[in-house]
DNA sequence: ATGAAAGCGCTAACAG
DNA sequence: CTGTTAGCGCTTTCAT
């Protein structure tokens, strides 16, 4: 047990069952052609020896790994993880495996995750918010299998599977309308993925509605502090909004933070509403009302996406896009009369 | 471009630039005994073909991957996703790279997480937080290299590293009974990873400064709700106490949330202490004082143990603890005059 | 300094 | 149904 471990090949397995090394082969990728009689000699040959099929030799004579290799550009986002809960329960169903990499947000390391899964020879590749560019994205795709999650493209060698973010931000301001909302105010995510979008949506959305002039917009970073120095600068400038709808929890939460200092009350005073519907939206300490985006579902689309080429060989771009819903909590409700 | 991808060979290479492939392969591996001349016609065949080494071939042969294999119980446990930055930052610098894979919080799941990466023949394997039992890591530990992060052992076959959460328990005790507090209560965390220790050191805690029947303590789950119904719980029996000391952040923010539902004010009223110092804690909105774990520190450790087997051939077990510290927020304050 | 040959552990025709 | 023969792409002696 001290000596160096010695793992066991198909060659020990095939002398201790007395059969050939095909045989043994066979044997392990259950074929059925084989006889009971030999079919047992291997297989208790391989559990005695605790024979365990090398994969690296396997897919270098198969050309296929059954491995996928995943970038995630933020492990601690909330929002990434449960997509790649998706990615990784469709890859079992399908025989696959998913690895993952953490790229941090930082463009130069998720390249390097990605080098490692060509040079690994992972059967394709998914990047999960990825923060590389296009020019890259589109040299990564000439060379493996690509598809991006969470990252709009329109690239033509790579898929993509994104939220309607105009859409999600369509619904926010039309529940804060119903709601009896008109001046509205919004924290944009700044520079974040998906960010323009959500803004974008959002003044089409008021302008729809003829709150054109209704609508302030501040400039955030998908962080708490962004949501608190947006709400600071709102409530600094003209008169207070009624409702803040902001680009993503983080804010949201921010958002609430700084109304609660200010003396106002949410969602008395003041609804807001945020987006990505996180866990920390769910916390009854927080509770509050967001935008949904199909998590899970993206993983399992972008999944899907991947091995329609991997397996079925398609090369065309496809671009898909889910819809958001509207998860309403206790953070929104009907302007104080008069107020609106 | 729409024809198969074709991946290019070190034959390929050695073809195009009119060498043998022996002089490929040194030349890939920055051997110094090349001479400029052929080094410079290799690199330039390598960088037209868009060559890239197969790993794969390459660890079939050396008999080493590179690659070490991390399992991370919960990916959506924000403790562990921190630990993984360490072990990925450190794996870095050791010139390897860990590949991840969720286990979910399901035995079996990690256990098939493991299986992958001995088929693959990862150098070795790091279980964090992991569920499978002590025999299953005993046999584990017995085919490859393996560290446990965040899972006490005493195995004599693999290394671990925890927090001393006796300790953690200890120090959230004094810094309370330092404010003033006598009556302090505990919400455990049930039969989650550490809870046990958590709840041990509270105890003796208590005791050592003569508080032992001061202390109340009932059962949690490391879940918000378990926080509520923990404080409702103790609010419903008994004296109030005027500290809660929850196993983890989640338990503590159920407390937080709990607690102002009763109408009582967070630190005026009763002050809150969490455990994991998670990004949650860190929230202004929440603003919890908790116990801080070496999270970081944790996953290089986990890592560089793991090299010692992998690289100098150790095989002896070590297991390390590391000390946990404070961080101090809002959510504790003396108590009321007259109160404790 | 460079090349030829052998082989890592496995699968894939091809015979029989 | 089973064994033989070639490799997969690479590193590694061993010559030269």
């Amino acid at each position: 047990m001290t000596g160096r471990r010695i793992t066991p090949t198909i060659k020990d397995v095939a002398e201790r069952a007395g059969v050939s090394k095909s045989l043994v082969s066979l044997v392990m990728r259950q074929a059925d052609n084989v006889s009971d009689e030999r079919r047992r000699a291997v297989l208790e040959a391989a559990r005695e020896l605790g024979y365990r099929p090398n994969a690296m030799a396997r897919s270098l004579v198969s050309q296929k790994s059954h491995v996928i290799g995943v970038t995630v550009s933020d492990l601690h986002n909330p929002f990434f993880t449960d997509v790649v809960d998706g990615i990784a329960s469709a890859a079992e169903e399908y025989g696959y495996r998913a690895l993952l990499n953490s790229g941090d947000r930082i463009a130069a390391r998720e390249e390097r995750a990605v080098e490692t899964f060509l040079q690994l020879r992972t059967d394709g590749v998914i990047l999960l918010g990825t923060v590389v560019d296009d020019i890259a994205i589109d040299r990564i795709g000439r060379e493996t299998p690509l598809v991006l999650a969470s990252r709009a493209s329109r690239s033509k060698v790579v898929d993509s599977v994104v939220t309607d973010d105009r859409a999600g931000s369509a619904i926010a301001v039309g529940h804060l309308v119903e709601l009896g909302h008109r001046r509205i105010a919004h924290i944009t995510g700044g520079s974040g993925a998906g960010a323009r979008s959500r803004t974008r949506g959002f003044r089409a959305a008021m302008k729809r509605r003829g709150l054109a002039d209704q609508a302030r917009v501040v400039e955030g970073d998908y962080t708490e502090a962004g949501g608190i120095e947006g709400v600071d600068r709102l409530l600094s400038e003209g008169p207070p909004p009624t409702a803040v709808f902001a680009a993503n929890d983080q804010a949201a939460i921010g958002a609430l933070r700084a109304l609660s200092e200010a003396g106002l009350d949410v969602p008395g005073d003041v609804s807001v509403v945020g987006y990505d519907d996180t866990y920390l939206a769910a916390f009854e300490h927080i509770n509050l009302t967001s935008v949904h985006q199909q998590r899970v579902s993206m993983g399992r689309t972008a999944l899907q996406l991947l091995l329609e080429r991997v397996d079925e060989g398609r090369t065309d771009p496809r671009h898909l896009t889910l819809q958001p819903a509207l998860t309403v909590r206790g953070s929104t409700a009907p302007p104080r009369t008069g107020a609106g």
